[in-house]
DNA sequence: GTGGTCTAGACCACG
DNA sequence: GTGGTCTAGACCACA
């Protein structure tokens, strides 16, 4: 797992994301443990209150449970999450379609730009938040 | 213009996107007045050190200019804001994107989204920041 | 004579500036007429106050001198303009020139800087206030 | 760090100057942390606010970088910070090198005054703003 | 009247 | 503790 300390989505945010998406891609699966807090804070150099706030919010989320003394495992399934996702990522949309809209650019700019961001696919580092 | 105070765009950001799109709706043109800071901040009833932020960054982006003791004009053309506008939201659509393929999800699956926000574009008031 | 609204540089001290600057090309000399405050400011189209502004300066620099109901006449010969003139612009070179040194850049690249700065003279916009 | 309160110059300004000098000087590098914003408002007794003008100018910049929570970061080199550096001050340089053209004062004259600052470099309190 | 800088102090999110 | 936003109000220079 790697974090992008310049990005200015936070650090919680990004552990989330992350755990999301290893479940998505098939890298872990329901029932399945996930690193300890301890653990995961030393592995991408952060504080571990930081990790504990995102596992606590994703157990709040239904997306991974707690068996104390034992550790965090998976709770859901890849279909739902990947539901879950995809409503997450629509309402991240909305707002920047609802600009393009607003300034008065025709739906042919905007699907070229969806489309070049679809093909283009580098890496980049900024984040919106 | 109408402030969202709610919102969690923060209220500087918000005047920007407002005064940019007022020249690409074409209702303000290149070298135009646009409000004071006072009368802007009483308008919308916000402290003029918020409105006086969001034109300092305008400035900044060459987007106006300032003649102190008069007000700031709009400096650049509807087209040069219109190219920088439109770069803007290609940066904002990147990350979430780029998360939707990250995840496994078919340009099918994603297309449908698109095309969805696309067509419904009632107001929400939920807004990412 | 042109003002450059866009510039920091307020206009007032344009103005002054512009004046000297005829009489050092010899465009004017001494005992001869500048246009009067009115006459000016309708001609670069800014407010009377600020070319009575920058003319009372320019009085007190004993740079011009006005006569009562006849206007403004050149009251120093060029020469006691251009040494003036100089000295103004030794004080605006001084502060970048000091922090050229601070920032630890060698003679050798102050050099071609400045070399670069006296060949190539295009039109810019941009002003020091 | 010290702050000329009485200078035109503004505070701000002033605390950007002072950043890109250390980097500059090798006092700081890349990713290294530097004076929280309460930190250093209280170390030159300015109010904080001021302190996070000039930081957040930095980072739009992208000289340096935030991370909420934690502090702010040299986000370049200092071989890149140099070459904006040099731009910065040739842009400083160029409305009076250019004044002295159109004054009509000869290269030889306009070198003399360039060599006398380049060696004269005592501290001077007047400034330019 | 206008913009530009600065202070004092509040409240929030992040780590 | 950190940064980010916002308010309230002061003082200055410019037109």
């Amino acid at each position: 797992m790697k974090i992008e300390l310049r990005s200015p989505l936070p650090v919680y945010k990004q552990i989330k994301i992350k755990v999301k998406e290893a479940v998505l891609q098939g890298r872990i699966n329901l029932d399945d443990a996930i690193p300890s807090i301890r653990e995961l804070a030393r592995d991408i150099n952060v504080n571990p209150n930081t990790v504990a706030r995102a596992y606590r919010e994703l157990e709040h989320e239904k997306i991974i449970f707690s068996r104390p003394g034992v550790g965090y495992m998976i709770n859901m399934s890849r279909e739902q999450i990947k539901e879950r996702f995809l409503k997450e990522l629509e309402d991240e949309l909305k707002r920047p379609v609802k600009r393009f809209k607003k300034a008065g650019i025709s739906k042919d700019e905007f699907d070229r730009v969806i489309k070049k961001l679809w093909n283009g696919s580098g890496s980049n580092i900024k984040e919106n938040r």
